[in-house]
DNA sequence: CCGCCAAGTATACAAGTGTCTACATTGAGT
DNA sequence: ACTCAATGTAGACACTTGTATACTTGGCGG
């Protein structure tokens, strides 16, 4: 079985996005040089840069989104099982708990990370990239994944139940960003991983416990 | 009094990089014309593309940090005169005058972020460019900004004392970053400035907030 | 078996690029 | 007034790039 040459140029894609490239500063030949095809080809499969990188980013949603969810009701049951109720509280949700949910959803968050690299490096680079078409779609998909991950949080009640759904939501959309942020600098620099994955779960924490607090406090005042 | 052919070419550099572009994409003859100068002038100034970026870094550099530093202080002065003591309190900390120093340095940091827009977005995008020298030299200014502020909150007891200073330093990174990352928005979206910068002041409060209540729950365990 | 269409190829051209060598201008120090 | 170094310019060379036109292939439906 032979591969089809748009799959072909998506993954010479990823592969020369991979060493901190742009999309748009490929250029055509070299991506076909890559994919081993003529010049040419690349226009039966796509009328432009900016449509392959449509592609790659729908690609990407698709690899992302459902495993996450699925991820989060993994590490939801992982943590459960750990252990029941210990650790402190605070307003009625238990630090332990969440901190133990907060911890095993990151640890499989960077090990899907560590799996797809290329996909995850194409998609934060072209966040910033010079592409305003591309930037809007990434911004789509993050914007769907805060939203998946403000329905969880809400469902696995890791926030108390009196918290505004829109400030869940932007607090979502914050740790969504800088996780996939952090992942930047996880695929980079191997050495530190477990150093920036201990980095990207406290801040995790330190957002929730913050939310939460100042929500207590009445002190939250999430912008619309 | 003219200009010297070297500062033209940083500023042709940063009206260029403006729109979303690369340092290295820009090449060196579109950088001489844009300048109005022949290509090969680019050579008696710098070596390499790098090279130039590299001056505008330094540039950056000296155009933030002591205004940065200073501006602090100031919003530590405009919040102390505001009102003293007032506001609930957290572990000894006012949670009100927090609020408000934090308030005040995030609204004049994005002000001059809204006054210095070109070397900003270079500087952010350049971060997770394709220059591997470039990239240092960001984190290198980066980490500097993140100590400078780590002192301030010390000196401005903006965390309890007793809080381990390395542990500091990594809030202070954190939000360093994060505030460098949403200045990006900030400028593409002026529609969205007064949103944005709420919702940045937010995230600085949750953080602050949340080291706060994790260290006196000894729950905090930042990694070196 | 024919014909057709999608996928891939070959060749060609104009335009832009990095950079080399050689030349011109300036301006400050002696 | 003369020199010398810094700064800027001109022209050229070998490449690469995007893309147009025209050709070949291979497999599938009729």
């Amino acid at each position: 079985m032979t591969v089809s040459g748009k799959q072909l140029l998506l993954e010479a894609a990823l592969r020369l996005t991979a060493n901190n490239r742009n999309l748009k500063s490929l250029g055509i030949r070299e991506l076909a040089r890559e994919a081993g095809l003529n010049p040419n080809t690349f226009y039966r499969h796509f009328s432009d840069i900016d449509d392959l990188g449509l592609a790659a980013i729908d690609q990407l949603a698709a690899r992302l989104r459902q495993p996450l969810r699925h991820l989060r009701r993994e590490a939801a049951c992982r943590a459960e099982e750990a252990s029941h109720a210990d650790g402190p509280e605070l307003f009625g949700v238990s630090l332990g708990r969440g901190r133990k949910v907060c911890h095993q959803t990151v640890v499989l968050f960077f090990d899907f990370v560590a799996d797809n690299p290329q996909a995850i490096m194409l998609g934060v680079r072209e966040l910033q990239g010079p592409s305003a078409v591309l930037r809007k779609a990434l911004h789509l998909m993050i914007s769907g994944l805060a939203t998946d991950m403000a329905e969880d949080i809400i469902e696995l009640e890791l926030l108390p139940k009196r918290v505004d759904p829109q400030a869940i939501e932007q607090v979502a959309r914050l740790i969504t960003r800088n996780l996939l942020q952090m992942s930047l600098d996880y695929i980079n620099q191997p050495e530190q991983r477990d150093s920036i994955r201990a980095l990207a779960e406290e801040q995790v924490v330190m957002l929730f416990t913050g939310a939460m607090v100042l929500h207590e406090a009445g002190q939250l005042k999430l912008p619309v």
